[in-house]
DNA sequence: GGATTTTTGGAGCGATGACACCAAAAATAA
DNA sequence: TTATTTTTGGTGTCATCGCTCCAAAAATCC
């Protein structure tokens, strides 16, 4: 096994405690085990499939992560920090008007659900939705993290009514849940095996519904004064 | 356990061959299942939980069931009996035209979505689309299920164009895609607690989706001529 | 160097999951 | 009645699942 260790170090270099040092890297470690649960699901990645992928044993399994649930929860976490980037910077992005930043949200949505690198579609919009009652606490923690991000996207079409680009008389929750919905929609296209462009083109589809009409600022950069 | 039999009959009162007779009702019990699997999902359910809720043993199960596997898919056929008849009769109707016929799609899809009789959401639209490689099978007879439905729309616009109610530049294949994955979504949302009036209103924001203008017949009744 | 701390390898464990087997029971057919 | 057919109850089985324990190894701290 001959562990690579250098001096004072652990194999991505950063400062140690005392102590053996570990053989893995944990970082790659929970990507394997994201990578694995996102295709597979939790209920359907069992542990020695996660303790083959990572490359660990299971000593290590638990002395690092705790517990297969223990370990999903980190995964998604991870997931989010990863996903929540693009997905806040096209959201929050102060230099394009609302219908725009949606628009460009599917945009970016179909070319992430259909990346070579990783599984198709997303590893929140499905999970948790159909699960035994022994479940329930991931199944409460994936149901938050899709209200959570409905609820950016209401708070955005908020703003965008205070920037004037959206009518004033416009349901942000509602027309939030409503592209919550085909987001969801697009993870189980992409999870069929739906192509980018057909991903690209129910996106724009989608957006035939943005509110017509009577904003006081009809197009052009929100300003964001409020 | 005194098996209530009536002479020559089985407990529904239809003839029986030789044998001793059941002591169950099998479509009661195939309903049990389904319900169970719509509730909890294939990997979700287990032998123990099934046969509980079914009301009979092991034995009984597979000689009248064969497997897990075969049960489910025969509850997923029992279901599509089920939830296809208010598709296709809402899809076929001769007297609505198409736009109507996608806006009554969704108003249904809101109602059955959210009744009290059953699990809410859907029970093909999410499942088997994170599993491990052992349910091949099961995914890709779930992913054939989903295409079917998303066919059947397509369809269903197609003779739009030809009764003249749809425009006849519209990509038929890409709006039932559209239409499909908004659906999808909308089990996700039911999955989630979304109330019936919530899935409604996204439905309503789905058909502003709804292609514009230059069919050859605006409105009103498709004729079904051709 | 010795103490301490942390990770590792490897074996094992109790529970559950899905199913298999078999003889008895209960019906019909001859 | 007897033979045949089918269902039932009960028990057993075999693999997997998620996890635990323990002693050895490899680092740091004093």
């Amino acid at each position: 096994m001959t562990p690579k260790i250098i001096e004072g170090r652990d194999i991505k270099g950063t400062k140690r405690g005392r102590g053996r040092p570990a053989v893995f890297d944990r970082s790659r470690a929970l990507m394997a085990a994201m990578t694995l649960f996102w295709e597979r699901g939790y209920e359907g990645t069992s542990f020695d499939d996660l303790i083959a992928a990572m490359g660990i044993s299971a000593s290590s399994f638990y002395n690092s992560f705790g517990s297969k649930e223990a370990l999903y929860c980190e995964a998604t976490k991870s997931y989010l920090d990863w996903s929540g980037h693009w997905f806040f910077a096209i959201l929050n992005d102060p230099s394009i008007d609302t219908r725009t930043a949606f628009a460009r949200l599917f945009e970016s949505t179909a070319e992430e659900f259909t990346r070579g690198d990783h599984p198709p579609g997303c590893m929140i919009s499905l999970a948790g939705t159909h699960c035994p009652p022994g479940m329930k606490h991931i199944r409460e923690m994936m149901v938050e993290h899709r209200a959570f991000s409905e609820g950016a996207m209401a708070e955005r079409i908020r703003k965008g009514i205070e920037a004037g680009d959206v009518p004033e008389d416009t349901d942000c929750d509602m027309l939030a849940a409503y592209y919550s919905a085909v987001a969801r929609g697009l993870a189980v296209q992409a999870r069929d095996g739906a192509s980018r462009e057909k991903l690209s083109e129910i996106g724009r589809l989608a957006m035939r519904a943005w509110p017509a009409g009577t904003a006081r600022q009809q197009s052009g950069p929100g300003r964001n004064r409020g």
